[in-house]
DNA sequence: TACGCATATATGATTTTTCGCATATTTTAT
DNA sequence: ATAAAATATGCGAAAAATCATATATGCGTA
């Protein structure tokens, strides 16, 4: 990954709280991602698009369900950039946990909470 | 510095490309740069005066040149990311570093080389 | 097959960023 | 004071990124 990719695609405060929440997270669907972020779902899988297609993240299917995790397989410098910025920076997240966590029992019970 | 402003500062390449350079070399002055990079000296100049407000670079007078350095107030996370960033792809600076050391003895020659 | 939910993409408009060029400012030397 | 070199900034144009909305696709289930 070149590192003028890199930085672009984390350039973005949507793009930004993604990663970051996924790499807290491990693993999350779309829809926990729209509502952590309480944004629209284009615009969430639009820029999910991006950050797959430069290999940032990894997606599987599992059902009706798109899970995406960050790719084990990005350069040491740039997986650690990510895990300080997260570290040094947690609260930037606190309201998308928040949010996360108003939604019960995630991707079953989804349909209550994302539209 | 909000991680935000600070990816948002390396997502272009040609401060990038500076603020690697400068970390790698210390110090760097506009007109250094500027042949470095094989830019234009205004369009330098208005990078480096993005990444100074940003207070990513600091800089500083001696007679009429001005030398930029790395911040070194900045947040752990933020140096952690340039240094493994320049460690892990100090080829990108390859040209670069040609180009500099093409300028013979550095402040003092200057005006041989830069307009 | 038909329907509902989750996800993806197309498109045109809007906003943001970058750029080139001209010009201003600061410093040193004459 | 004037000139020359290094640096900074103002401004309109061009390019790039983002967005909202509509719509398409894929999966599970009745």
């Amino acid at each position: 990954m070149h590192p003028l990719t890199f930085f672009k695609l984390l350039a973005d405060s949507t793009r930004l709280q993604t990663v970051l929440l996924i790499l807290q997270q491990q693993e999350l669907c779309v829809c926990e991602l729209t509502c952590a972020l309480n944004e629209t779902q284009p615009k969430i899988s639009r820029h999910l698009a991006m950050l797959r297609k430069a290999e940032l993240l990894l997606d599987r299917r599992q059902g009706q369900w798109v899970y995406y995790r960050i790719n084990p397989a990005l350069p040491a410098w740039a997986h650690t950039t990510l895990s300080q910025t997260l570290a040094e920076n947690s609260s930037l997240l606190l309201q998308a946990e928040q949010q996360l966590n108003t939604m019960g029992e995630r991707p079953q019970r989804l349909a209550s909470c994302c539209n």
